[in-house]
DNA sequence: GCCGTTTTCGGCCCGACTGTTTTCAGTCG
C-alpha cells in the first residue's frame, strides 16, 4: 500500500508534467494543493476503506477518483499518458533551483533539453547562451544548481535544524539594529524535518541586517539580497532565509512566513471573501484602503474572525474550517505532562544507572515515572525476569530518595505471533508494561495486524511503544491496517506511544490524530536511553501538538491515579 | 480541478528578488 507521500509524489509528477504539457493553471495547481494536503492528512488507505477521501480540503470527486487508482495500481492513466510526451529524466532538470517550468518548457521543446546531462552539455557547448533571456549570470546560477542538485541534503532533521537555526540568531543578534527576531516556516510549525531554516526579524534598518546576514562566515553562498530580505547557503546546502521589516507588523510578518503555504492560502481565501487582502505588510481593507498592521499574530487572526492557529496545527488539513467556527482544540501543554512512562538504565541498553536516571528525571520535576528495560528477549542487552525482580527492590527507595513516585515496568519484545517476551506471571506484577516491536518487521500487513491486535488483547499491556517502527530517515515502517489496530487499541483501553527519539518521531502526527478520531489514548515519551535524552519528551510533545491532542488525549497528562486506574480498568476488563 | 454565510458558475493568495528587459517574466516561498 503506497504512503501519503508517495501518493503526493505521483500526484506533483502529474502536475508538473500537466504544466509542462500547457494544461490550465487551476487544474495543475489543483494537483499541487491536493498533494500537499496528503503530506499531514491521515493515511490515504484508511480514508479510501472508510469511504473520507473527498473530506480532504482541495481532494474532488476527480482527485479521489485518481488517487483511489494510485493506490490499486501504484500509476494512473493520466500519468502515463503524459510520461509519452516527457523523458522521466526531465524532473531532473526541473530540480534544478533556478530553472521552473516554463524554462524547462523551453528547453525542452527548443534544444531537445531533457536531462542534467543535455544541460550541461548545452552550456559547456555555448548553446544555452543563445536562448532567449539566457544571460551569463542565469547561466551561471544554472550550473551552480546543477551542483547543488547533485550533492543535495535530504531534508534536515528538527533538532539539527533548531541547532543551526538558533546559531544564527544567535549571530544575527550581534549585528546592528534587530529589535525583535524569531524562527517561521517548517521549523515553526515543528515538522519531523524543514527543507530550509526561516527567519523574520523586525529592525528600523532592515538594509544593514542583510548586509550582516549575508556576510556571517557560515555562509558559502548568497543566493539573494535585496533591501528587506536575503538567502544564502550553509556549507552543506542547507538554506536559511531571512526577512526583515518595521517592528508593528511583526505579527503579519510571522504569520505569512510560518505559513504552511496551503494553511495561508486557506488563510486569504477566506479574508477576499471579507474583501480583505492579507500580506506580511499587513490587512488591506479594499473598500477603504485601510491597512490593519499588528505587533503580535493573536491579533492578525483576531483581525480576521478567527481564533489563533497554532502554529503546529497550520497544515491546511480543516484547521482554518475550525478556526472560523471556533472549534480548534486546546492543544496539549508541556506544563500538562506530569510524568514520562519510557526510558532505560544501564540495566538493558541505556548509558545510565538506576540511580542516575531517577536523580534526573525527579530534576525535572516529575509527578511519576518509569522505568522500562528491555525484556531478554532481544538478546544481551536485555534484562531477565529474576533481574527485573532484583531491580524493583531499589527502585522503590531510589524514588522516595529523590521525591518522584517510580513506576516498575519493562519495554517488552512483542513475538512474531503477538505474544510477548515475557510470560503472564511476569507482566502482572509490573505497574506499567510498554510492548514493542523490534523483530519481523516485514510479515505480511495481514501478519502485523494480528499480531499487534493481539498485544491489545493481552489485559497486561499498558501502552505500545514507537507503534510503527518507522525511522524518519528511511525505513517507513511495519505495514498493517492501522484503522483495525486503533480500533483494537481503543476498544481494549491501551495506550499507543509518541516516542519523541528524534529518530522515530513514531506515531507520526498524522497517525496519531487518526488515533485519536477512533478513541485511543496516546502517551507522549522520551525513549531515553541516558539523562540528557529525557527532554525527547518535548518533540513527542510538539508531535502530539500537530496531531491536535488535548491534555484529556493523553495519558501521562493525568494524576498517578488516573494512570494507575488506566491499567487497572483494562486488567479487570480484561482478565484470564 | 475545487468550491460556496453574496455563487452549482465563475471565480480561484500574495509579494520579493533576479536578470534581462526598456516595462517585466520567471522563480521562489
Amino acid at each position: 500500500m503506497p504512503s501519503n507521500t508517495e501518493i503526493a509524489e505521483t500526484l506533483l509528477r502529474i502536475r508538473k508534467l500537466m504544466e509542462l504539457a500547457g494544461e490550465t493553471f487551476y487544474k495543475f495547481t489543483a494537483y499541487e494543493r491536493a498533494a500537499a494536503t496528503l503530506e499531514n492528512a491521515p493515511p490515504v488507505t484508511d480514508l479510501l476503506a472508510a469511504g473520507e477521501l473527498t473530506t480532504l480540503p482541495g481532494v474532488g470527486k476527480s482527485l479521489a477518483a485518481t488517487i483511489e487508482e494510485i493506490v490499486r495500481t501504484g500509476t494512473c492513466a493520466q500519468l502515463e499518458t503524459l510520461q509519452q510526451r516527457y523523458p522521466p529524466t526531465i524532473f531532473e532538470v526541473l530540480g534544478v533551483s533556478g530553472i521552473g517550468i516554463k524554462t524547462a518548457a523551453m528547453l525542452f521543446e527548443t534544444y531537445g533539453i531533457g536531462s542534467l546531462a543535455d544541460l550541461e552539455k548545452a552550456i559547456d557547448s555555448g548553446v544555452l547562451a543563445e536562448a532567449p533571456r539566457m544571460g551569463p549570470k542565469t547561466i551561471e546560477n544554472i550550473r551552480r544548481g546543477i551542483l547543488a542538485y547533485r550533492g543535495r541534503m535530504r531534508r534536515t532533521a528538527l533538532p539539527r535544524a533548531l541547532v543551526i537555526a538558533h546559531e544564527a540568531v544567535t549571530y544575527l543578534e550581534s549585528g546592528p539594529a534587530v529589535h525583535r527576531i524569531g524562527f517561521a516556516g517548517s521549523l515553526r510549525r515543528a515538522e519531523v524535518t524543514v527543507g530550509d531554516i526561516d527567519i523574520v526579524c523586525t529592525s528600523d534598518s532592515a538594509a544593514a541586517v542583510i548586509d550582516h546576514f549575508v556576510r556571517w562566515d557560515r555562509a558559502r553562498a548568497v543566493l539573494s539580497e535585496g533591501p528587506t530580505k536575503g538567502s544564502i547557503w550553509l556549507e552543506d546546502g542547507l538554506q536559511v532565509d531571512l526577512r526583515v521589516l518595521p517592528d508593528n507588523v511583526y505579527g503579519n510578518l510571522l504569520q505569512h512566513f510560518t505559513g504552511s503555504r496551503e494553511h495561508n492560502i486557506q488563510v486569504r481565501e477566506h479574508a477576499a471573501r471579507k474583501n480583505l487582502r492579507v500580506s506580511e505588510n499587513g490587512i488591506l481593507n479594499l473598500e477603504n484602503g485601510d491597512v490593519f498592521t499588528s505587533r503580535d499574530e493573536q491579533g492578525v487572526y483576531a483581525a480576521l474572525g478567527m481564533q489563533y492557529v497554532p502554529p503546529e496545527l497550520r497544515s491546511g488539513i480543516g484547521e482554518v474550517e475550525l478556526a472560523l467556527k471556533n472549534e480548534l482544540p486546546e492543544l496539549l501543554e508541556a506544563t500538562d505532562v506530569r510524568g514520562d512512562f519510557h526510558m532505560h538504565t544501564t540495566w538493558s541498553d541505556g548509558r545510565q544507572t538506576l540511580e542516575e536516571m531517577i536523580a534526573a528525571v525527579a530534576a525535572r520535576g516529575y509527578e511519576y515515572h518509569a522505568i522500562t528495560d528491555h525484556s531478554p528477549s532481544r538478546g544481551v542487552i536485555g534484562c531477565s525476569a529474576d533481574e527485573l525482580r532484583t531491580q524493583r527492590e531499589s527502585i522503590r527507595d531510589l524514588g522516595d530518595k529523590y521525591g518522584v513516585r517510580t513506576l516498575w515496568g519493562s519495554e517488552v519484545d512483542i513475538l512474531p505471533d503477538g505474544s510477548l517476551g515475557f510470560p503472564d506471571d511476569v507482566l502482572q506484577g509490573m505497574d506499567i508494561v510498554i510492548a514493542s516491536v523490534h523483530s519481523s518487521f516485514r510479515q505480511t500487513r495481514e501478519e502485523m495486524t494480528k499480531r499487534l491486535i493481539r498485544v491489545c488483547e493481552n489485559p497486561y499491556v499498558t501502552i505500545i511503544g514507537h507503534p510503527t517502527g518507522r525511522k524518519v530517515d528511511g525505513f517507513a515502517g511495519y505495514e498493517y491496517d492501522y484503522d483495525a489496530v486503533f480500533a483494537a487499541a481503543a476498544r481494549t483501553g491501551t495506550a499507543l506511544e509518541i516516542d519523541g527519539q528524534p529518530k522515530r518521531f513514531d506515531l507520526p502526527a498524522n497517525l496519531a490524530r487518526r488515533a485519536k478520531s477512533l478513541g485511543v489514548t496516546l502517551t507522549v515519551d522520551s525513549d531515553a536511553h541516558d539523562a540528557g535524552q529525557l527532554g525527547n519528551i518535548d518533540l513527542a510533545i510538539v508531535q502530539a501538538r500537530r496531531a491536535g491532542l488535548t491534555r484529556d488525549d493523553v495519558l501521562n497528562a493525568r494524576p498517578l491515579k488516573g494512570v494507575l486506574e488506566f491499567v487497572r480498568a483494562k486488567r479487570e476488563r480484561l482478565k484470564r
